[in-house]
DNA sequence: CAGTGAGCGAGCTTCCGCTTGACTT
């Protein structure tokens, strides 16, 4: 029994805050909402204002029984939920749903978890801010809207099951608009000149000093003319010029630069980062780390400046504020640092450890000084041309917090420009050129998304929540609209032009290019859903309607509008749209037709189609002419396919004949390509056998290999049970049983299971699946 | 585990943001 309840969001924080307060209080957490929007029935009453049909969401039922226990016995409970406007309705649902008397309840907000803010925030309560309620409200009934109006509009004009959002369909419009930039890209080439001159260092031994001319070519024949002249050329130093600079840290991290560096520099995926500082938060060795904000508390600010001065001295050290300026910000908690400032490191897996790592270096070199150096220009005349080639050095003159910790870029050409020493040179100094050498070079196309580059991108435009990115990523996936996957590249050529000794060489080399690796890609249905959505909901995918509507949301909070005036005059428009879009729309499915079958004069074309994209061969006729369906392979595009990559699909499957007097055909399938013979598959070997050429004998054998190792995997049968058999598979012995499979506990001896065994495990039954989504 | 692509038209799908487990492979 305590006189005193407290609730928070999360119960780590819980927790925390516990020990901060006399036994008087107890801590306890809401889990974040407890009350959402009733699912079925659209859970808004439209004809009366918009007023939302709140439930105890399910699996908060259990929270909130025991938090109306609790707040029952308790003689004040204080609402301690963030103070942002989701925070602030969760304190307004809680004093709703627990029917909290006012005398009885308090609301509190503090920014910092240290005993002082604490305190000082218990002394200070205040009312819930009805108008931030009724802004949270305002943006819940939004999304919902959007989100239960569009969506059916897809089941019936596109596919079923698909979705639509404010956020989630400007996330995929992002991807498909990059896919078609590159898709449209034109790469030009042009002439890089690099020299290679020899000087004597301070020994008088020759070192290399490297340069590029600032001028490219645009053809090959003035490159080449280029270098004819060098070959008569002298070459001199026109001038140096040196210049301090300095580099300043980045910020401590928010949720998405952390999700962005952990991508880059530790290679996880932004979920994958999500999870991992989960455990370092639930183990308290980091702050809360869904957060949009930039700021140390004071305390983390002084432990940093005492860790820095105490290891590498005073003038390593600058105290630095930082303030948050992206787009609709709510500032709610901390920037991600460690707990404890003074700890290096933690213990705890191999993915914490390197998570933690690099929080603890950020957050340190955010309160460190500017690294200084010193970058060193040489131009380098040449005696016949007004061209001037360049040298560039950077020294470092004081490394600062450059010692700790450096932010990558997701630029993966600039590794070039790496800092480097320039040997000793002197105004006028005559030199002599190595090898002077034109390298074709081409102009790049824009970059695909990564996971975090999008997340970046989302948050620039003010698209999202901390909370979100990662889920938002998943749903898009989910959806089918978005794949990651990697690419390999393809082989391009170049032209290198070399002047060695005076001789003039030409070359032609090849370079891989477009190679891509875990970056989102757009499907064929995420374009198609995409291009509906802008002809009929343009106003939704505008990059700027979030922007929009938290100007709007913003005037709720301050009192100045009120929330169902503003759904209001959203609602009329959109909804007319709606009307519009189920009306006047056709059904979609992305159809292109290709051109005629040379052989048949048959139309071909390609469309979604259920099971996804297709390509079709001709028609359906009064006649009773049914038309030939391939499925797209992965890797090929409505957008893009080709005529004749179609009609190749249809060369499958291929019949080559019979063995034991069964058919054996060719054909691909999910997996790959393979010989199907007696209602048996058998993959095709990887990079040895084409599906189009293969012949009747290669596959006899592929099919003769995959029995011999069936045979090895069979353990043991049972002649009166003969389909129940116990394999060794890849995880080790299973039953397998009328096309069902069984584990079998660890430990247990295979070989040494009866029948009756066999049947208990079976009846068992494996364990009761949840539903799948795919 | 991979083949399908018409169709009687049931009943279902879906949003964003706040939180943590409970899941499977």
């Amino acid at each position: 029994m305590h006189d005193n309840l407290v609730i928070v969001e999360s119960p780590a924080k819980a927790k925390t805050i516990e020990r901060f307060l006399g036994k008087e209080y107890f801590v306890t957490s809401s889990m974040g909402h407890i009350r959402d929007l009733e699912k079925k029935d659209f859970g808004i009453d439209m004809e009366n204002n918009y007023q939302p049909k709140y439930i105890v969401s399910p699996d908060k039922k259990k929270i909130v029984a025991e938090l109306k226990k609790h707040a029952k016995e308790a003689k004040m409970v204080w609402i301690a939920s963030d103070e942002d406007r989701e925070g602030e309705a969760i304190a307004w649902h809680l004093k709703e749903v627990l029917k909290l008397k006012p005398e009885k309840t308090r609301r509190i907000v503090f920014h910092e978890i240290t005993k002082e803010a604490i305190l000082k925030a218990i002394a200070n309560p205040r009312p819930i801010d009805e108008n931030l309620v009724n802004a949270q409200q305002a943006r819940r009934v939004l999304d919902r809207i959007v989100g239960f109006e569009v969506s059916p509009v897809l089941w019936k004009k596109v596919k079923p099951s698909l979705s639509a959002g404010r956020v989630q369909s400007v996330a995929v419009r992002l991807i498909v608009e990059r896919e078609r930039e590159i898709m449209n890209f034109e790469s030009q080439s042009n002439f890089r000149v690099t020299a290679v001159f020899l000087v004597p260092d301070k020994n008088g031994n020759p070192v290399e000093l490297k340069a590029d001319l600032k001028k490219r070519f645009e053809t090959k024949e003035q490159a080449k003319a280029f270098l004819e002249k060098c070959k008569t050329a002298e070459f001199s130093i026109a001038d140096i010029v040196t210049k301090p600079s300095k580099r300043t840290p980045a910020a401590p991290f928010t949720t998405s630069t952390l999700q962005q560096e952990a991508s880059r520099k530790l290679g996880f995926s932004v979920s994958q980062t999500m999870s991992v500082a989960q455990r370092l938060y639930e183990a308290g060795k980091i702050t809360y780390m869904r957060t949009d904000s930039v700021n140390l508390s004071s305390l983390a600010i002084n432990t940093a400046k005492n860790k820095i001065i105490e290891s590498l001295g005073e003038k390593y050290h600058k105290l630095r504020q930082y303030k948050t300026k992206s787009k609709g910000a709510q500032e709610a908690h901390e920037a991600i640092r460690p707990s404890y400032i003074d700890q290096e490191e933690v213990s705890g897996s191999n993915q914490e450890k390197r998570l933690y790592e690099l929080i603890w270096k950020r957050t340190i070199a955010s309160q460190m000084a500017d690294a200084e150096l010193e970058r060193t220009t040489i131009n380098i005349a040449v005696s016949n041309s007004p061209e001037l080639f360049q040298a560039t050095g950077e020294v470092i003159k004081f490394d600062g917090f450059l010692r700790v910790y450096m932010e990558s870029t997701d630029n993966e050409d600039e590794s070039d420009e790496n800092a480097s020493l320039l040997p000793p040179v002197k105004e006028k100094q005559a030199l002599r050129a190595e090898l002077v050498e034109a390298t074709e070079r081409f102009t790049q196309r824009p970059p695909r998304y990564t996971e975090a580059s999008l997340v970046k991108k989302l948050e620039e435009q003010g698209i999202g929540r901390p909370s979100t990115y990662a889920p938002t990523i998943t749903t898009v996936q989910n959806r089918g609209y978005v794949v990651k996957e990697d690419r390999p590249g393809v082989e391009r050529q170049f032209v290198q032009m070399s002047l060695v000794d005076n001789q003039l060489k030409e070359a032609v080399k090849t370079e891989i290019t477009g190679a891509e690796r875990s970056k989102l890609f757009p499907t064929d249905i995420g374009m198609v859903v995409n291009d509906f959505l802008i002809k009929y909901f343009d106003k939704i995918m505008d990059y700027r309607f979030t922007a929009k509507v938290e100007v709007e949301f913003d005037e709720v909070a301050d009192g100045n509008r009120v929330w169902s005036e503003v759904i209001d005059e959203f609602y009329k428009p959109f909804h007319e749209n709606v009307e519009n879009a189920l009306e006047v729309s056709e059904r979609t499915n992305g159809e292109r037709i290709l051109g005629d079958d040379p052989k048949t004069g048959k139309p071909v074309s390609v469309k979604i189609g259920r099971y996804g994209p297709l390509a079709q061969l001709g028609e359906t006729t009064e006649e009773g002419e049914k038309p030939q369906f391939a499925s797209l392979r992965s890797g090929q595009h409505l957008e893009t396919i080709t005529l004749e990559d179609a009609l190749d699909l249809f060369k499958l499957p291929r019949d080559l004949g019979e063995y034991e007097d069964k058919k054996v055909s060719v054909a691909i399938g999910r997996f790959g390509p393979y010989v199907r013979h007696d209602n048996k598959f058998v993959s095709l070997e990887k990079n040895v056998d084409d599906p189009y050429t293969i012949e009747l004998d290669r596959a006899i054998e592929l099919i003769e290999a995959k029995r011999e190792k069936d045979r090895k995997a069979l353990i043991k049968t049972f002649d009166e049970e003969p389909e129940l058999r116990i394999l060794n598979g890849r995880w080790g012995p299973y039953i397998s049983y009328k096309k069902k499979n069984y584990r079998i506990a660890k430990g247990t001896e295979a070989e040494k299971l009866s029948l009756e065994d066999c049947m208990k495990i079976i009846e068992a039954g494996p364990k009761p699946k949840q539903k799948k989504k795919k």
